[in-house]
DNA sequence: TAGATTGTTAATCGATTAACAATC
DNA sequence: TAGATTGTTAATCGATTAACAATC
């Protein structure tokens, strides 16, 4: 049993990264790469980068290095990027309507199918050809359309209570842009994106940058 | 001389969590804390606190605990979020213009004084009070106006052009949007939100749920 | 003083880097 | 075959956790 070892979230959270360059190499039509090359274009170490890709079995070939294509295919299927998802966005203010419109989301698997407020002034309105509904409406929204993932953009007051609605539901993921902690259901997985807290560490690095002098 | 030990990131990375977490019970009149009560309701361990905080010389008293107030204004300025920041936004689409409204940025110390766009029908709106401004005038604005931070929310092909201007300037920071890595002048800091990232994360995680059994 | 809890050192754990045998 | 470069083990480095003496 067992048989999967765990990957780490450190290797985890480079494979979009691993993803990002390997598209731009297609672009520029390089098809073969050794941990060396890629290394100087994406700044970890050549042995970092063969580490990390034998979690996931052989990509690379001795001698001969790694084949473009076939690792691009192979992260993006380890990132299940090859099946779409159903979203919803909750809270049509304004960082949901920025997710609605934005376009890399609209060329990508997921597929965003509606809106929720509480705002009676924007119940009703359409974002695109996107509805935005009554957020009473989302739990029967939900179970009815096949809803894998919501993008959360509430005000921080109103988020738990919102999460609390999504572990009633058969709701898989919450992009989390509320600056807070959410408890949900165990089988919920949440990924934080917590705006203020990037902004602070700039602040931080911003006042403690090396001193100019060696 | 280097009498100051570096700071880790991986503590840095964790202060505005403190942050937060402090402000609430700070609203909530809680005065006084052990390292142990932090530790339930931050879900950081407890002796992880200890070191954390002690980064920083001593905030806390033995067999007292720490005083939320004096931990809270105390991080406030480790962060230097006391200090107002000068900031413009580059790139009125759809983010550049979520950023500009919002909320909880207007009440913190990061004055957005403008935005800057290519768009000829962007140019001169504005933007709540702030105006949009031709690109082309950034790098004027930038020296005049005393600009410490830009946010960046350029499409991915024109942000390292932003970023060679940028360099230019005596700008501090970028809080970069755009789902590319910048080159910069190494006196410029730069903080990545690479939101597609963190939403493959996500679909990766989704995928890779601990099994229901045991 | 006795009890509580920090500050800090030591032990452990995990992640990164280095090295090199395997092999294309 | 010789050269290149991976896959993988071992060494190092850094971060987290445990333990406890210091002290309020």
């Amino acid at each position: 049993m067992d048989s999967k070892k765990k990957i780490s979230m450190a290797v985890i959270r480079r494979l979009p990264k691993y993803h990002r360059y390997l598209k731009e190499l297609l672009e520029k039509e390089v098809y073969r790469i050794s941990s060396k090359e890629l290394s100087e274009i994406i700044g970890f170490t050549a042995s970092q980068i063969r580490q990390d890709l034998n979690n996931f079995g052989g990509f690379g070939q001795q001698g001969y290095g790694y084949n473009v294509d076939e690792l691009y295919e192979g992260i993006t299927k380890i990132l299940y990027l090859s099946q779409p998802y159903n979203v919803v966005i909750i809270g049509a203010g304004n960082m949901g309507q920025a997710l609605a419109n934005y376009p890399w989301l609209q060329n990508s698997g997921f597929r965003i199918r509606a809106l929720f407020d509480v705002n009676p002034r924007l119940i009703g309105l359409k974002i695109r050809d996107l509805e935005i509904y009554d957020i009473e409406e989302l739990e029967a929204y939900i179970e009815k359309n096949d809803i894998n993932i919501a993008f959360v953009c509430t005000p921080k007051e109103k988020t738990q209570k919102i999460a609390n609605v999504l572990s009633k539901t058969s709701i898989q993921g919450i992009w989390n842009f509320s600056p807070v902690d959410l408890k949900v259901n165990s089988n919920i997985v949440v990924e934080n994106v917590h705006l203020s807290d990037s902004l602070f560490v700039l602040s931080y690095l911003l006042n403690n940058r090396e001193e100019s002098e060696e």
